[in-house]
RNA sequence: GGGUGUUUAGCUCAGUUGGGAGAGCGUCGGCCUUACAAGCCGAAGGUCGCAGGUUCGACCCCUGCAACACCCA
């Protein structure tokens, strides 16, 4: 072994065999547990998000499976549409061609070549994570099989009718000329103006102030072409007789009538709103109260078509814009403009601003499906975890609107419905069953619709449709419902709820009994980690390192906004002056763990994981010592086990208690808390020093009983730390298998530790928690008293009880060695005693002669501090126990323990200050 | 505007039925002690956001307020 860790060492080679072993694929016996990777974007890398959630589920699914589940974890990538057609619509215009160049089945095969090479890159990721998928049954949702599933959905819902084809208004994206989803739509706060325009009453008509105009303030000018009404409130009487009437609709020479509706909020700006039901959605639900006609003004790019007038035709809606503000102003009809913060809607893929737009597109009902998705999560069917996240999940699935699954794209799912020239629509699976269905003749033309479905339609099927359905599925009846979602509360709209619908209503299962919902990666100051803004990590980077200047040229290129690279540059050469030093995977994946509480924002620190690669040294190193200590000793034969080790195996008792308690209850960060105490503090920390002196001269049983306990603890903490941390605990697991008398092929298919509350030995751990007080307090004189630590000292023991003097006998070689001891001596009461540096074990007194090592003065100075101390307890106890209430309505228990308290403290305060005294007399 | 969450040591965060708060990192002091300097030993550091209430007792339960974050409209 390598004096220190060396994670790059062992992690490559160790995974190719793990994989090509088949470990990773289910073991057949035992009580399935499955788990579905979120499909990742197959345009995309890994990110830290990526890491955190992947980590999380091969920490549960190395967990499952050790314990004997019939484990699957099922990998696989999305096709994400829109992102995936941007990759290659940009690669094609580097090439000084396009799609529509291309044509549509050329440009779909090119998108089918450019996954091929590069939509691996994830999958290695994955890999370099050490994250144990199935890889013998990866899907893609543009698989055939997948793709069946789609069609398959999409018919069914067709014809119950809850899939249908409307005319509406949706979020279109004028750049990407697609519809979108309310989901795929941010709404951000934006400086911008809000115009007030005078709109002339028609026929002589005035308001009650006598004005000749209604003001309406509007935040898009150029859409005031296509208003078709003006409205007020119904119970505002300022203008209630102008109900019915006109007001001439400046530059187009239409005339549009005054309309009461409540939506009208008197209060803002004049109380009067243009309507324009054609490019707004609330708008558009007062147009259809009042049988408004809709005027839409835009075409696909949203520049201005014919229904303008002239002068406006073909023009961008901003130019358009400034065009009218300044044509409205030159007639005077600008009543004023003033700055406004206003949300503006963008898509979240092209950045463009969104336009309410009418067209035809395909919708899901959803009131139908949302019913039994509700009543899953009420009835517990499915939990969140955290709860909390319940209540978003309610309050979105109770106000659910239809669903805009149709986009103008090339690259998905195609929408398996055709039309004949009349316009009819036949859905089916595929052409011929459309003709077979309806009779229709063959030679009768049909073209399919060229839209595709959204991506979250079919990812939506993504537990049942990558296990077979619809067919009747051996792995789909072995592993449906699955047992654990893992992913990240921003996307319980997109996919969680999505997923619980679909799969209630295909499966009549839900499709998950646990959904565990984890924080997002941030990073060091809480911003959100992206591109964009340069602060994002690439987890290998962390895994294998990187030197500054490739950081800088990494993060800096193929920017969205140039701009920002002088920026990225010098924020990046500033938090990593010296790049990033690698690593090594298990330190990410237990930092990752560490970090994973219930709080909704995790920052990452590097600080973190090079603690926690140090961990993974400290680890190395204790199987270091163990390994030197035991290879080529007899570890047959009698053994009698000390205090230590047996207080060791019941620590370890403990720590599997925990263990198990934290992954019941997903809190890996307690899990890896716990595994990092055990090893570092009680471990490393104790264990193995206590082991020292027994190695160096015990007698040989009790050497051989230290040897076993070493190899047998090590060898079970590293199965139950491998979850977590799988290539350094194999490493080792195999460097000790021939000590440990394990002969398995991995520590992947030995069983986890279960816990046995019967091997708790409450008698060892109070010995052994006695020789750590010890100990402990002899440090504390030295390092207060500034005693060297290798000088040898004498300790005196005196008064204590005869159970006291029993573990000195039995301890004495222990703490000579670990205190750095000169000699110990038991004190009879009545015996002179030196003065001394003192420290309270219980009742009994330790004692270092202070002649020759400790200055008077600092040592009164000592005491001073702890006589404070203990005043200060007494005081409160006292004040306690004063309070008749307290005695009279506190549980017997509790008053005992505040009164023992009490005595003990008193005890210790009268011999401290005894001690006080004694050492103030010295001159 | 509606909703959710957060507020604990310098920083990042734990705190499991209410019984005087813990860790990691950082800081200070001492050590190359035969597994580990990616280490060892010791120490300092907190009116648990603010104000009330319930209780013998509140970081924990209730109410209000403040700041911050996120979601929805």
């Amino acid at each position: 072994m390598d004096k220190t860790y060396q994670p790059k060492a062992i992690e490559a080679a160790l995974y190719r065999e793990w994989e090509e072993a088949g470990y990773f694929a289910p073991s057949g016996s035992g009580e399935p547990f499955c788990l579905m990777i979120p499909p990742p974007n197959v345009t995309g890398s890994l990110h830290m998000g990526h890491a955190f959630q992947d980590t999380l589920m091969d920490t549960l699914v190395r967990y499952q499976r050790m314990r004997g589940r019939n484990t699957l974890w099922q990998v696989g990538t999305d096709h994400a549409g829109i992102a995936t057609q941007m990759v290659v619509e940009r690669q094609l215009t580097q090439e000084q061609t396009s799609r529509s160049e291309l044509g549509r089945e050329a440009f779909v095969q090119r998108i089918w070549e450019w996954k091929r090479t590069s939509g691996g890159e994830i999958t290695n990721q994955l890999r370099r994570m050490g994250a144990s998928v199935d890889w013998s049954r990866e899907r893609f949702t543009m698989d055939e099989g997948f793709s069946r599933a789609v069609r398959e959905v999409f018919v069914r819902l067709y014809r119950e009718g809850l899939v249908y084809r409307g005319k509406r208004l949706v979020n279109w994206d004028p750049e990407l000329k697609t519809a979108l989803s309310d989901l795929e739509v941010q709404n951000e706060d934006e400086k911008g103006h809000l115009w007030h325009f005078r709109y002339p009453l028609a026929d002589g008509r005035r308001t009650r102030d006598g004005d000749d105009h209604l003001v309406v303030a509007t935040t898009r000018p150029e859409t005031m072409l296509g208003d078709t009404a003006v409205a007020v409130h119904p119970e505002d009487e300022r203008f209630a007789d102008l109900i019915g009437a006109e007001v001439e609709l400046p530059l187009t020479g239409r005339r549009i009538p005054v309309i009461a509706d409540a939506y009208v909020d008197p209060e803002f700006g004049s109380g009067c709103v243009k309507i324009t039901p054609a490019h707004d959605f609330n708008d558009n639900a007062v147009g259809q109260r009042h049988n408004l006609p809709l005027i839409n003004i835009f075409d696909a790019g949203a520049c201005l078509n014919d229904a303008v007038p002239e002068a406006y035709r073909g023009l961008d809606r901003f130019t358009a814009r400034e065009r009218v503000v300044a044509d409205l102003d030159a007639q005077g009809l600008l009543d004023q403009v003033e700055d406004h913060q206003l949300k503006v809607p963008r898509g979240d893929r092209s950045g463009a601003v969104i336009e309410p737009w009418l067209t035809d597109q395909w919708f899901v009902a959803m009131e139908e499906l949302a019913r039994p998705a509700i009543a899953a999560v009420e009835n517990g069917d499915i939990r969140f975890v955290p709860k909390q996240h319940e209540n978003t999940y309610f309050a979105w699935m109770r106000e659910i609107q239809d669903w805009c699954i149709s986009r103008q794209l090339w690259w998905g799912h195609r929408i398996p419905a055709w039309y004949d020239d009349s316009g009819a629509i036949y859905v089916g699976h595929d052409e011929d069953e459309v003709r077979t269905v309806h009779g229709l003749d063959a030679d009768l033309p049909l073209r399919q619709d060229p839209d595709v479905l959204e991506t979250w339609f079919s990812s939506a099927l993504w537990t049942f449709g990558t296990l077979g359905w619809p067919d009747d599925d051996q792995a789909l009846r072995t592993f449906h419902p699955t047992d654990v979602l893992v992913t990240g509360h921003d996307i319980i709209f997109f996919w969680v709820a999505r997923m619980i619908m679909m799969t209630l209503k295909f499966t009549g299962e839900v499709p998950f009994h646990t959904v565990y919902v984890h924080g997002l990666v941030r990073d060091a100051d809480g911003q959100k980690m992206s591109k964009s803004k340069g602060n994002g990590l690439d987890p290998l980077d962390l895994i294998d390192g990187i030197e500054l200047e490739a950081l800088v040229t990494k993060r800096t290129s193929g920017l969205m906004q140039p701009q920002m690279e002088k920026r990225i540059a010098k924020a990046t050469r500033r938090d990593y002056p010296d790049g990033i030093p690698a690593f090594g995977t298990d330190a990410l994946r237990f930092t990752l763990c560490a970090l994973a509480s219930t709080g909704r924002d995790i920052r990452f620190d590097l600080n973190r994981i090079e603690g926690y690669r140090n961990f993974c040294n400290k680890l190395w190193n204790a199987a270091n010592y163990v390994r030197m200590n035991t290879e080529g000793s007899d570890l047959n034969g009698e053994v009698a086990p000390s205090a230590a080790d047996r207080w060791i195996r019941s620590r370890l008792e403990k720590l599997v208690g925990d263990v198990h308690l934290a992954f019941e209850t997903y809190r890996f960060d307690l899990l890896a808390q716990h595994v990092y105490d055990f090893v570092w503090h009680e471990y490393c920390d104790w264990y193995l020093e206590l082991t020292k002196p027994v190695l160096r001269s015990g007698a040989p049983d009790a050497q051989r009983s230290a040897r076993v306990t070493l190899i047998s603890v090590l060898e079970s903490v590293l199965r139950i730390a491998h979850p977590i941390i799988p290539f350094l605990t194999e490493t080792i697991w195999r460097e000790i298998r021939p000590l440990s008398g394990r002969d398995g092929a991995s520590i992947m298919l030995e069983p986890y530790a279960e816990s046995d509350p019967a091997l708790r030995d409450v008698e060892a751990e109070a010995e052994i928690d006695w020789v750590r007080d010890i100990i402990q307090g002899v440090r504390n004189i030295r390092g207060e008293m500034n005693v060297a630590p290798g000088r040898a000292i004498p300790l005196l023991l005196a008064e204590g009880d005869s159970t006291d003097r029993k573990r000195l006998e039995r301890n004495h070689d222990l703490l000579m060695q670990l205190a750095r001891l000169e000699s110990i001596d038991y004190l009879d009461s009545g015996s002179e005693m030196p003065p001394a540096s003192i420290q309270l074990v219980g009742g009994l007194r330790v004692l270092v002669p202070m002649a020759g090592l400790i200055d008077r003065d600092a040592e009164l100075g000592r005491l001073d501090k702890e006589i404070e101390r203990r005043r200060s307890d007494i005081e409160r106890l006292e004040k306690k126990l004063a309070n008749e209430s307290f005695v009279a309505k506190a549980p017997a228990a509790v008053v005992d323990k505040e009164r023992s308290k009490r005595e003990e403290a008193a005890a210790a305060l009268q011999r401290l200050e005894a001690q006080r005294a004694e050492i103030a007399a010295l001159t």
